[in-house]
DNA sequence: TAATTATACAACAAAGTGTTTATTAGTTTC
DNA sequence: GAAACTAATAAACACTTTGTTGTATAATTA
């Protein structure tokens, strides 16, 4: 990222992975509103002060953790991003994102699919909203009935919340599968595309 | 709800309005971590332990005012739940939910749409989930090519999701108009019953 | 080796939590 | 209206958490 990066300290690196497991067993175990820098530190076998060298608070470490969580996915993205498939019928973006989520799942499982932790769902969303709101003005002005705002607000959280629920349903079908499904779901085709039952 | 309820004691009433109101404010002001019990009492003008007569905590609290909503929006179902309509284009469910969070707009609008508080939403989301897997399991074994779980999943964070940005863009289209585009945007229509695509 | 930087340790004031006890004020019942 | 009941207030308490400071120690890098 940085461009002068001296490659970061291994202190550091080892104190932010101590700070980060801590939290993700400490969800497991207590609930969000219960974890205090004093767990967590006391869980991470480091020092209070040394919480705070890293992160100004709480809510400050979660959205750093959403923010390589976010580039993650992004270079994940970026990686061979197109195939030879029309952008309607592309569901290897969902692929990608779906295998990543599953191979990393002990860590998504707690941040995206845990009640009460809204962050990193809030992250991906915005995420989804983008990638889709591209493709679909990739696609031209197309004469679909509903409109486009409402298109993607709906696809959006449609499949963060499908991915969440796989989540919390222990990924019970493979991400390939999921993505087609999603595919098939999505109003991307062109039966959408002539307005049906206005009325 | 209570068989014997002598009717609740007007300071117990005016008293939990005060709180419920002191949070909504103090919701749009800072952020939910940086709200005390501390601070709600001294908004709504209480002694601090009156809260604690009522709630055992700040996530009690929201978990009560969910229950709250959650019943309301039940009571609106359970009114006039049957249209003419066949079921797979009953959008009145819709409808009606709509028209109620718009008439309590202000109110849901900071409970829903602000970024960070996820009971509502989760309850919400839990509420649509029963709604729509009743409706899918009315319509008897059908042959759609998506699994149930997954329509499901879909369709409830869809229509939630949905909610939510409409509320965050200050509700640029009516109740009726949005539930329409819903049921457009829901495969709950004939043409999904024939498998598509399925390779 | 020397300079730099991360972490540990001890201590601090300020704020928040959750509970108890006694007192005041409002509500209901007869 | 008086009595009985219940809610809210007020002061105090031990305790935890927060965020910060100064100094010492250990690890890393140049």
């Amino acid at each position: 990222m940085s461009i002068t990066s001296k490659r970061t300290d291994p202190r550091v690196i080892r104190t932010r992975q101590l700070i980060g497991d801590a939290f993700i067993h400490l969800l497991q175990e207590i609930e969000l509103e219960k974890i205090t820098v004093n767990r967590i530190a006391q869980r991470a076998t480091i020092n209070r002060v040394t919480f705070y060298l890293h992160y100004r608070d709480i809510p400050d470490m979660m959205e750093r953790m959403a923010d390589k969580m976010i580039n993650d996915i992004n270079a994940i993205l970026q990686n061979a991003p197109n195939q030879s498939l029309p952008i309607e019928n592309d569901w290897s973006m969902l692929v990608k994102i779906l295998e990543y989520i599953a191979e990393n799942s002990n860590f998504y499982k707690v941040l995206l699919a845990t009640k009460r932790i809204p962050v990193f769902n809030e992250r991906l969303l915005k995420l989804m909203v983008d990638e889709i709101t591209s493709r679909i003005e990739e696609r031209g002005a197309s004469s679909m009935s509903v409109p486009k705002d409402i298109v993607i607000w709906y696809v959006s959280s449609a499949f963060i919340g499908t991915i969440v629920s796989w989540l919390r349903n222990d990924m019970p079908y493979t991400p390939l599968f999921l993505a087609k499904q999603l595919s098939l779901l999505a109003p991307f085709t062109s039966k959408y595309d002539q307005p049906i039952d206005q009325e």
